[in-house]
Parts: C-alpha cells; structure tokens; sequence
DNA sequence: CGTGCACTTGACAAAAATCAAATTTTGTGG
DNA sequence: CCACAAAATTTGATTTTTGTCAAGTGCACG
C-alpha cells in the first residue's frame, strides 16, 4: 500500500547495472534515470490509472504505447487462454514489448494501477536522440532478461515446496529492493496467479501454502500477507534439502544467484 | 555444418524488430546491423574458435567480452551443477551477459564454435557514441526476452510429448530463419542438453523419441537428424490436441505465438 | 576388437493434476 | 450492519505422467 513518494518526478526505470563493478549496495535495484531524462520522458507521458483486474491491452493489438508502473502490480500473460503467467511487473518496471508493432502479451492489472504510458512514436523520437537514455534501456532489457531466465527455471522445478518459498523469496526480494518493510510478504495476486506464474495448479499452491504454514515456516496473517518463521527451513527447501539422492544429474534444486 | 558465407564482414546480430510494422517477411530474422556498424564492430572485435565442448567461460567470472556467434552452437546454464540449461545460441546471437561485472551464467560449445570476441570496455565506449548501434541492441534484447518467455513457456509444460514437439518445431524455424534448407532437422545437441533445456529427465526425452518416431510423426536418419512426417500430427501434439477436457482452466497447451 | 559413452528400455514409485465437493471471503444491496 | 450471491480457497480421493533406478544396446574411436 504504502504510496511511493517522489516518483511523480517522471518515469522510472529500476534495475542492477550489468557492467558496473562492485557497487555499493550489491544486487539492489537503482533508478537507471538521471532526473533529467525523467523530466524529458514526462514531457512525452501522460498518466494513466486501471482498476484491479483491468485489461490495459491484449496481445495482437497495435502496440501504441510503452507503459512505466508507477504504482501496483500487472500480470502480463499469453492472451490465449492457456493459464500461464509471463511474468508479474512492479513498479519501475517497462511493459507492452512488442513485435512487428503488435503486442506479443496481454496485460491485466493485479491491483490498482498507476503508469505512465509513452507513445511508441514519441519514446522512439527520443531514444534515438539520446545514447545515454538507450543505454539505460538495454540496461533494464538485460535486467529483465535475467529475470525471464530465473522465471524459467522457477518454472522448470518439480517440487511444489520449492516453486512456493523460491516464489516468496522472490516477493520478499522485490519488496526489499523496493525500499519496503520485509517484516512481513505482501502477496499482491490470488492463488490462481501464483499457480499460473510458477507453473502449478491452483489446488496445488494451496496445498503448498498449508503445508508449509503446518511445517512451522511460514506464518499467513491473511491470504496477502506471510511472515516467514523459519527462514533456514525456507533455505533448505529452496537449495533442494528434504535431501534427495545424489545421482547422475548432480544435486537438482538451486536458483541461480 | 554448411559454412555460413558472407559473416565474416563482422559481427552479426539477427533478430525481428520490434517495432517496424507489415514487415516483408513476417517473422524471419533481419540483420541488424548495417554494414558500417559491422566493419566498425570488427575493429575491435577478434574472432575466437572453441572446439565442441570447451567450456567458453564460467559464471562467476570476470565479465571482459561479449561474444557474437559466427558458426556453430553454444549452450548457456547455470554454472551451478543444476542441471538447467538457460538457453542455446545459434550464429548472429549474443551471449556473455553480466550483472555487476561478472558472468550470470555458464557457456559451453555444443559443436565446434567460432565467434567474435567484444571486449566490455571498447564495446561500452562504441554503444555511447553510436545511438543507431545501441538501437538495434535494444532490439536483439527484446528479441532474446521474448525468446526466453518463450522458454519458461516451453519448460512449464506437462507434457513430454508437447515439450519434444514444441522443441523440434522451434530447431526447425531457427534453421529456416537462418535460411537453411528444412527438409530435415538437425539436432546439434544430445539427448541430455536436450532434456536439460526442456526440462525432463534423459530418459523421458528418449522415450518420447521412440514414441513420435512409432507414432509415425518423425522419422529419424539417425539421432542427430530428424524428419517431420506427419505435420498435422506434430501441430496437433503443439496445440495441446490429444484432446484432454475443457475444464476451468481453459485449453490447455499452446505455444505464444 | 574392446572400452566407453550416449542412448534405450523396463519396472516401480513419487508427486502433482484432476475431479469434485466443502468452506471461507468478499462484495453488494438493503 | 445483515443477508446473499459470487468468487476464492481449501481439502479429499483418484489418476496420470514422469522421475528414478537399473539393465541392456549400439555405435565411435583407438
């Protein structure tokens, strides 16, 4: 909930330098935008609102506009209707790529919804004006590139245990990133979202959700809000533990750091 | 094998662009690159060779050079013994993406590679004076993050069937977008790399081979060459046929298109 | 012509998907 | 604030499918 304060300076664009050497604050996310790219960007976007459960676009439509969250959370997802989750977008996050000028994702706001939305005509104008601003967007493609690869092997898990706390953790990441009180997880979307973005059935994240509040490591306030109890047990679980053999195909569960 | 003839005016970056619309020939790859940015690239590039399963470098390391794939493929994983592949790099591809510096993932030579080597700091110092170059990086980013949606899609799967299929369709129109003959499909990697990037056991993608080949919808030279021979049955396994309910949670299996 | 590695295959167990029904929450109109 | 309807979640029983473990098999290379 907890509004952002500053970020009506202009859009925002937050990510980890992928050339930078030994930062100061590893892994945390910065603002790639130097105040005056916000202020030029803001010059060509306009600020657009959309309720919980909105649809901002669907896939195959003529791809207008590049959106920038200010505020909430956007699910972007296949348009058929095949129940999987791309990926979950926050703020400081870019949204509505496209390819041959049509959207290739749909995207549905999460909760309610600020951005700011920049016309492809007028963002391409600029960009090609201004090396320093491309720069900072392949920075963000390659943090997102990343991402979209942690998604995949997220994804590629078999364990629900492991899909659910690597999920959480992930949560708990964002939301520290963010600036925000990691006291306790803030979980935006329904169970269904989480089932369609880690790749498992709505009935079996419940399950998962159960067992691990029976198991002592997570404690749940309400359905939207977690506090992990146990964090070596939700390590354990992440790093693969409930040890299983040790065959052929080395170890099995790990995230990539 | 067929060397590629003209690459070695420079480095090559093939991808779709994301914006340009009612291209000529929808949904093949385009040479990003105009001849002055290849010949200018050149000047600080050098060209490397790794024989077939030379590890290219190791995540965690010092992130020195980009590399452009000239001829032959290259696996990316993640360096932890995980068992995952993140991807695989075929000729005009980029891979060497860091993050603070350092490597993310592990790359190794599936076949015998050649590829240019860019160094960090001369390509840095090339992107901020050139805004056209950094463009069409921007491109070829967006192009892999659609590709890697596009994995984590793939890999989510239930299926083994649709997993082979949906892979031997994907090595199909990368040969074709290459612009390489498709009569048959050729499959650079073995059956392991192949189930660590579908993500299935060694044992299920074999099976799954005997299983479209008995089901007549590959026919198979040997087990680097395949044949498609029943098209609407490999479509159909694709869109998730084998008709299964119609429940809740919609079709099923489709790939994004 | 053997050795090894890559692949195939068989038998069984494990884990989550499904199907289906019971419950809890949430939002709405009085 | 309450009654309801609708939506979201939890749970149970059963089925499906692939992972695992463990033997083969066959081809490539020295």
């Amino acid at each position: 909930m907890a509004q952002r304060r500053s970020d009506h300076t202009g859009p925002s664009i937050l990510a980890v330098d992928p050339w930078a050497r030994s930062n100061p604050s590893k892994g945390r996310l910065h603002q790639l935008l130097t105040n005056e790219e916000r202020s030029q960007l803001a010059t060509i976007a306009s600020v657009v609102r959309f309720k919980k459960g909105a649809e901002i676009f669907a896939s195959g439509e003529q791809a207008r506009a590049l959106f920038n969250i200010i505020s909430g959370v956007v699910k972007s997802y296949s348009g058929d209707e095949s129940g999987h989750i791309v990926t979950f977008l926050f703020p400081g996050d870019l949204f509505g790529l496209s390819e041959e000028g049509v959207y290739i994702n749909s995207a549905k706001a999460v909760t309610p919804v600020t951005a700011y939305q920049l016309p492809v005509s007028s963002l391409r104008r600029r960009l090609s004006n201004d090396a320093a601003l491309e720069y900072h967007v392949i920075c963000k493609l390659c943090h997102s590139l990343r991402y979209a690869q942690r998604h995949a092997f997220l994804v590629a898990q078999r364990h629900a245990d492991l899909k659910i706390a690597t999920f959480l953790q992930m949560l708990e990441q964002l939301q520290a990133a963010r600036g925000e009180d990691t006291s306790e997880v803030r979980i935006p979307m329904d169970r269904s979202d989480i089932g369609e973005y880690v790749g498992m059935s709505l009935a079996a994240v419940s399950r998962t959700f159960t067992s691990l509040i029976q198991r002592g490591v997570i404690k749940s306030r309400d359905r939207r809000h977690i506090q992990i109890r146990d964090r070596s047990g939700l390590d354990k679980i992440i790093a693969g533990s409930t040890v299983r053999r040790s065959g052929r195909r080395a170890s099995k569960k790990r995230d990539c750091t």
